[in-house]
RNA sequence: CGGGGCGUAGCGCAGCUUGGUAGCGCACUUGCUUUGGGAGCAAGGGGUCGGGGGUUCGAAUCCCUCCGCCCCGACCA
C-alpha cells in the first residue's frame, strides 16, 4: 500500500516536471525552429533588438563567443597571422572596383548617405565583408615580393540586410572575424586556402563538437569574385545543412581590381595572389541546434561558459555545514575549472537542476546532509543525464574525466547524427522519401541548370562538392548524364 | 517580397462577439515555514490595453489608418 502510493506521487511528480518543462521549451519534434527560439531566449544567450533583424548577444552567449576567439586566436598566431582592424565603412567607389563582387553584396548593402547633418559627396557602404578596403589598403603597403605574404585577421562586425532573420543564424549585423591574405604565388594562396579550411575544421570539431563536411563550392555557390570557395557543412537536428565557415581563393581578381602589384625578384611586377576566409557568431547557432535537446542547450565543456555547477541541498539544521562542505569544493575546482555554486537560497534543489540544465551546464554536483557525512558527492551529467557518488578526494579527477568524456561525447553523437542522415542516391527523387532531410550523396555533371533543377524541385541546394569521401559512381543525379563531380546537396540554412 | 500569426503588467495569456470600475497564471518585493528533480502560506508593488484619428455620454472592445514583432516559403556568413 506504501508503495503504491509512492509510485503514485512519483508519477504524478515525474508528469508535472514533463508539462513544466513543456511549458518553457517547445520539444524538437513539434516545431523545431520554435524550439530553438525557445532555448536560445531561456538558456539567456541572446535577446531581440529594437531593430528588426538585429539581437543582442548577452553574456552567457558572449563567453562562447570569446572562447572561439581565444581557440581561432591561437591558430591564426601558430600560422603567423596577425590581428588588425580595418574602417566600418566603405566608400561607394571602392565597392564598385570588382564587377562580380559587387553585383553579388549591392542587394544587401546598407548605405550611409548623411553625416554631421550634411548630404555626403559620396555615400558610404556599412561593410558586408571587407575585401575592397582591405584591397585598397594592401595596394599601398606592398611594393615588393619581401613585402609577402601579408597575412592578417580582423575581428568585426558586418551588416547584410537581410529580409528573413534568426538569432545568429542570420541577423543584419553579424559578429566575425574575416581574414585577408596576399601571396607571392599562386599555388602559395592556394595552399593557405586550405590551411585555413583546417583550422576551422579543427576549432569547430574540438572546440565546438561539431562534425563536419569539407568540401569546395560549386560556381553558383562560390563567394562573389572568388576563383573558387572552400566550406564546411554541418547538419543540423532538423535535417537541414548549415554552412559554418568559408575559405576563398580569390586569385588576381582583387589584386588586379585594387592594383596590389609587386616587384618580384626577377624584376617584373606582379599581381598578388589573394585569399580571405571568415567565419562568424553563426557557429553559435550551429552548436545549439547540434547538441541542443528537449531540455535546453548542451554546450561542450571546451566552450561552457560555466564548466561545473555546485548545487548544495542545504536541508534541514545541516544547513550551514552543507554550504561550507559546498564552498569547500568549489574552491578546490576555481583553479582549474569555471564553477559556481549556486547557493541562492530562494530556489529549491530541483529548480536549480532544470536552471541549468537549460543553460547546458555541462557537469552538476550536488551535495547534501548525506554526502557530508559520507565525505562524498554527487555528480550529474548534462549530455546522458547520469549520476554518480564520488568520493571527495576524487573530485578533481573525476571532474577531468567527466568533462573530456562529455566533449568527446557530444562529438561522437552529432558525428552519429550525421552517418544516420547521410545518403547516396542515383536521382534526386529519392529525396522524397527522406523527408528532404538529411545530407545526400550524388553525381553531378556539373551543369548550373541541373542544380536550377535541383533547387526548384525539392528546395536543395549543392553544399559542397566534398573534399574526401566517394568518387563519381553513375551519372548525374538530375539528368542521369556522364557526371564530373561528386557533390553532397540538402536544404541548407 | 509573398503567406500566416500576434500586439493588454517583466513573461504567457483572458477580456473584444454583445462598449460600462482592466483581470488571471508565472515572475517580482517582504515575512514565516521549506529545500536529494521546477516548494507552501500570507501580505504587497507593477498598466498612457502598439501609435494616431473617428463613432459614442462612455472604447482594450466598434470603424479608419499607421507602426512594429514573430513564424513559414523565394535570395544569402
Amino acid at each position: 500500500m506504501r508503495n503504491c502510493g509512492r509510485k503514485f506521487w512519483t508519477q504524478l511528480r515525474r508528469l508535472k516536471r514533463v508539462e513544466n518543462v513543456l511549458k518553457e521549451i517547445t520539444p524538437k519534434s513539434v516545431d523545431y525552429s520554435q524550439w530553438y527560439v525557445d532555448v536560445i531566449k531561456k538558456a539567456d544567450m541572446v535577446d531581440y533588438a529594437p531593430i528588426k533583424g538585429f539581437m543582442v548577444i548577452k553574456p552567457y552567449g558572449y563567453r562562447i563567443w570569446e572562447f572561439i576567439q581565444d581557440a581561432m586566436n591561437a591558430e591564426f598566431r601558430a600560422t603567423g597571422h596577425e590581428n588588425a582592424y580595418f574602417p566600418l565603412l566603405i566608400p561607394e567607389n571602392l565597392l564598385l572596383r570588382e564587377a562580380e563582387h559587387v553585383e553579388g553584396f549591392s542587394p544587401e548593402v546598407a548605405w550611409v548617405t548623411v553625416g554631421g547633418g550634411e548630404v555626403l559627396a559620396e555615400r558610404l557602404a556599412v561593410r558586408p565583408t571587407s575585401e575592397t578596403i582591405v584591397g585598397a589598403m594592401y595596394a599601398r603597403w606592398i611594393q615588393s615580393y619581401r613585402d609577402l605574404p601579408v597575412l592578417m585577421n580582423q575581428w568585426s562586425n558586418v551588416v547584410r540586410w537581410e529580409k528573413a532573420t534568426r538569432p545568429f543564424l542570420r541577423t543584419t549585423e553579424f559578429l566575425w572575424q574575416e581574414g585577408h591574405t596576399v601571396h607571392r604565388t599562386e599555388s602559395e594562396a592556394e595552399a593557405e586556402t586550405r590551411q585555413q579550411l583546417e583550422i576551422y575544421r579543427r576549432v569547430i570539431e574540438q572546440e565546438l563538437a561539431i562534425p563536419v563536411i569539407a568540401g569546395r563550392k560549386s560556381a553558383g555557390e562560390r563567394f562573389a569574385g572568388a576563383i573558387d570557395t572552400y566550406t564546411l557543412e554541418a547538419l543540423m537536428g532538423d535535417g537541414r545543412a548549415l554552412q559554418i565557415a568559408t575559405s576563398h581563393f580569390l586569385g588576381q581578381n582583387f589584386a588586379k581590381a585594387f592594383n596590389i602589384q609587386f616587384l618580384d625578384e626577377d624584376g617584373v611586377q606582379k599581381y598578388g595572389w589573394t585569399t580571405s576566409w571568415g567565419s562568424s557568431t553563426r557557429m553559435i547557432g550551429g552548436l545549439i541546434m547540434v547538441h541542443g535537446d528537449d531540455k535546453g542547450l548542451r554546450i561542450p565543456p571546451r566552450v561552457a561558459p560555466l564548466q561545473v555547477v555546485i548545487v548544495p541541498i542545504t536541508r534541514g539544521s545541516e544547513g550551514e555545514q552543507v554550504l561550507r562542505y559546498a564552498r569547500e569544493l568549489e574552491t578546490r575546482l576555481k583553479s582549474r575549472f569555471r564553477v559556481r555554486l549556486d547557493d541562492r537560497a530562494e530556489y529549491t534543489p530541483g529548480y536549480k537542476y532544470n536552471d541549468w540544465e537549460m543553460r547546458g551546464v555541462p557537469l552538476r554536483i550536488e551535495v547534501g546532509p548525506r554526502d557530508v557525512a559520507n565525505q562524498a558527492l554527487v555528480l550529474a551529467r548534462r549530455d546522458t543525464g547520469a549520476k554518480e557518488t564520488v568520493s571527495r578526494d576524487r573530485l578533481e579527477e573525476t571532474v577531468v574525466n567527466q568533462l573530456t568524456a562529455i566533449q568527446h561525447n557530444l562529438f561522437a553523437q552529432a558525428l552519429q547524427e550525421q552517418h544516420r542522415n547521410r545518403r547516396s542516391v542515383t536521382h534526386y527523387r529519392e529525396v522524397e522519401k527522406y523527408g528532404y532531410r538529411g545530407l545526400f550523396d550524388g553525381d553531378w555533371c556539373g551543369r548550373e541548370s541541373c542544380a536550377d533543377t535541383l533547387k526548384t524541385e525539392t528546395g536543395m541546394t549543392i553544399r559542397c562538392l566534398p573534399l574526401d569521401g566517394p568518387t563519381i559512381q553513375t551519372g548525374c543525379v538530375v539528368c542521369g548524364q556522364l557526371a564530373v563531380s561528386h557533390i553532397v546537396f540538402a536544404r541548407a540554412y
